[in-house]
DNA sequence: GCCTATCCGATTGTGCACAATTCGGTAGTA
DNA sequence: TACTACCGAATTGTGCACAATCGGATAGGC
């Protein structure tokens, strides 16, 4: 922000919107406030939170095609393209053709990219101390936003 | 998405990524389900959702400063100054100095702008209805987002 | 072998989020 | 009055989300 309005839930809670606005509201606010803590959390491994969704499924699977990891993190071939080939030229992927189906494009984590798994070793702890959740609360919380989603996408 | 993977939770829960990463993730997951019912919902009005929040603060103050919206909404200049300046270009407000204080930029709703309350009318009972969820869940959620929101700010 | 439907990825264009900077305006102070 | 500190918008640049489209590749039916 280019001003200190950021301060926690100051002036929109005197003056709220329409009633039914407050649930998608307090939802965008979470994921921005989940967001500035990522950035923080991350900043040492020069990754951004999407960047490190993608090397945390290339740690836990290896190397994967681009098509799987779109479905393991809902992320677009759109977002994907150009967040990959950032990474590539970051040093911390490859990607190549796969040589049984041409279409498909094989990522591998590069050596750089499997080391970086060391740096990011605490993430992890600091984001589940930044969020302050017993792991019931969290599990809650994970259930009603799964069912409200659920209940949207059938929408 | 250009294929055909929206379908509501498949492959993700079958091969699920580390823990500490669910919360977030579903967080934007059920953004994102917001997202797309919204899409769908103000479809009619021509409006995106940060620019829908724009005309709710409108229609329920009036004229506002672009300062107070960007405190109200949460949302930096560097996004309210080219999205306002969309909803000039679509007739919806006006942008003129402030008299008084020529640093602050008065931001009126149209003609045009008050007329599309009444085809926004339907808005909050369609999102309220692909929520599906009753009054007091949507608060207790609402409450632990929140409480979420404020802890992560905090750290 | 050929044709067609389908799949996959990349690309293009638009819109939003955030960081950093710029610039004019205001107000307080010497 | 002149100086300075601060304030408010706008701008620039990077990155992500989504829609629409394209082109290459595969597989199934004939």
């Amino acid at each position: 922000m280019a001003d200190g309005s950021r301060t926690p839930h100051a002036e929109v809670e005197e003056d709220p919107l329409l009633l039914d606005l407050h649930l998608c509201f307090d939802l965008h606010n979470t994921a921005r406030a989940f967001g500035d803590v990522y950035r923080r959390v991350l900043r040492e491994t020069g990754l951004t939170y999407p960047q490190y969704l993608v090397m945390v499924t290339l740690w836990e699977h290896g190397e994967l095609p681009v098509k799987r990891i779109s479905q393991l993190l809902r992320l677009d071939s759109g977002t994907l393209s150009p967040l990959l080939k950032r990474m590539e030229a970051a040093g911390l992927l490859t990607r190549n053709r796969s040589l049984a189906d041409e279409r498909s494009v094989i990522v591998r984590p590069t050596a750089e990219g499997t080391a970086l798994r060391d740096t990011a070793r605490d993430v992890p702890r600091e984001i589940h101390a930044a969020a302050g959740l017993s792991a019931q609360e969290a599990s809650a919380l994970q259930q009603s936003l799964r069912r409200l989603a659920a209940s949207l996408d059938a929408s």
